[in-house]
DNA sequence: TCTGCGACTGGAACGTGTTTCGATTGTCCA
DNA sequence: TGGACAATCGAAACACGTTCCAGTCGCAGA
């Protein structure tokens, strides 16, 4: 039944195995941070996180699975620091760009992370959807926040249809950006003024 | 000086040459249209158009390379099948609109090439920056021409920055939602809605 | 026609993702 | 405590992208 899937947090029954899936991600971070996509090899992998390959593979059924979960796991620590504090910001537009140029700043910090975590993420087919649509999740919550109004606890907002259209088309704007910053086809500024051109055309009010 | 990029037809010297690229090309759009992207393995690439492995390795410096040369190819192809008619439709959304649902319906009458083709421009990294750039020019032809009035020969247009921010978005929204659809997250609706959506959004005149 | 040189061939070899499997360890129930 | 069963380990093996090399071919210039 999860044959294909990763073993999520909460499916994993004892302290010592949901710590392994710890030391597992955080080798993949490690890793990934200091030399890119390329450096997470498995191997490497397996033996920072102190774990046998084919239990490495038990726990993540692929590379690709294995940096998607990853990069389930930065958003999701992410979207909780940000809970903190309602969104700075007058309008929509406003709110949204700021959170996403925060969070671009924060990855564009640590390129060789955000190379491998993004690249997996485009490369993935359909045997991780469930983690994408993880990914997917925290994205959408995230620009859902932004567009109301601050101070708006996230589980009480209900976003019309326009609003979720919306979201969507950012998302991929935001997405696109990133892949070509992170392929050398677009810079920094590039990044954030496409985001600033997408959200003034979407949300003008 | 070349050394990184993919031999391009005009850079090859003798007629045989021309063969062998249109050969290697022709070798991988059908191995990629069976099987996808896994399918196209660069043995068989090189035993079906009856090239070296060595050789195949010296026209195209990587699977990747390779696929995103097929890509521009086919989308030169179908550029220059379209430039024949005027695009239909009285407003700019409605021709972008029409052009880009004919294409994306093109690309879903054979999943697997699309497959192929869609993963290795995702994955592609800066050392494909050329064949990928070929690529964005045949994308931003096509929906300079469609914007503007039907008939105009795309040589005679001078675009607007506003024009080409907009033709920006709309292609990214354009390729994440192929990428969706190709990795099974979004049906072919769900395709045509997004830009639909981010069309209408973009081009409200 | 002969010569030299770059292109091409066939095939071996290497690296890394993935699979497999027998041996060992940990855990939970009787 | 003892035994069963799953999880883990260690290591070999396989697949495919990529590299390398020695030999052959084709062709332009002498």
């Amino acid at each position: 039944m999860t044959s294909m899937n990763s073993l999520t947090f909460d499916e994993l029954g004892s302290a010592a195995q949901r710590d392994r899936r710890k030391r597992i991600l955080d080798a993949t971070i490690a890793l990934a941070s200091k030399g890119g996509f390329d450096a997470v090899q498995m191997r490497a992998v397996a033996e920072r996180a102190d774990v046998a390959l084919g239990t490495l593979y038990r726990y993540f059924p692929s590379k690709i699975h294995l940096l998607v979960s990853a990069l389930a796991r930065e958003f999701e620590q992410a979207n909780s620091n940000m809970d903190r504090k309602p969104v700075p910001g007058d309008t929509s537009a406003d709110r949204v760009i700021y959170v996403l140029n925060r969070n671009t700043r924060a990855l564009q910090r640590d390129p060789n992370l955000t190379e491998a975590l993004t690249r997996a993420f485009m490369f993935a087919d359909a045997s991780v959807a469930n983690e994408i649509h993880a990914v997917g999740m925290h994205v959408t919550r995230m620009l859902m926040r932004a567009m109301h109004d601050p101070g708006t606890p996230a589980s009480e907002i209900e976003p019309t249809e326009q609003d979720i259209a919306v979201a969507k088309v950012i998302g991929d704007v935001w997405l696109a950006s990133l892949v070509q910053w992170v392929t050398g086809r677009a810079s920094a500024a590039d990044v954030s003024k496409s985001i600033d051109v997408a959200v003034h055309l979407l949300l003008r009010d």
